[in-house]
DNA sequence: GCCAACGTTGGC
DNA sequence: GCCAACGTTGGC
């Protein structure tokens, strides 16, 4: 089984990778856009996942991994949208920031750097390598 | 704080 | 079903 890669942004005052690594693990619900809910949806157990700071920190700056694949959003009454669950893996040895994947034309087909206001969004196995890459992880 | 991007809502 | 108005996200 082939797994996929993703990057998720939260802003870190609500919501950092801190926290996450403080929890141990957490439902990541709240999505409430299409687009991303599909990203959601076409998660896997084991599929690694970027954690991107937005509003404050603009960088990515750890690891995280789907350990329970989509299933209702039981914040969202009307119940179309989906959460999955993430644990932290790592953080990035150093963060790779906007600015720094703006600048790399590796990256200049990434999903979250087109459409910037896409809370979930996939990274293809390229992509990813030169993240890591840039983070020296 | 401002504004661009973009999704959603509601009048017609 | 179209499209203008409005709300939200997120970078600057």
């Amino acid at each position: 089984m082939t797994t996929s890669h993703w990057l998720v942004k939260s802003e870190p005052n609500a919501y950092s990778y801190g926290d996450l690594q403080r929890d141990g693990k957490t439902v990541w619900d709240g999505v409430r856009n299409n687009a991303a809910a599909l990203h959601l949806k076409a998660m896997r157990d084991g599929d690694e996942v970027l954690f991107y700071h937005s509003q404050e920190g603009l960088a990515v700056v750890g690891i995280a991994k789907v350990i329970r694949t989509a299933f209702p959003d039981k914040s969202d009454p009307a119940g179309r949208f989906v959460a999955v669950e993430l644990a932290p893996v790592r953080a990035l040895k150093r963060p790779v920031t906007l600015s720094e994947m703006k600048a790399e034309p590796a990256l200049a087909e990434m999903a979250m750097l087109r459409q910037s206001r896409l809370s979930v969004s996939p990274v293809s196995p390229d992509q990813w390598r030169t993240i890591l890459k840039m983070a020296d992880s």
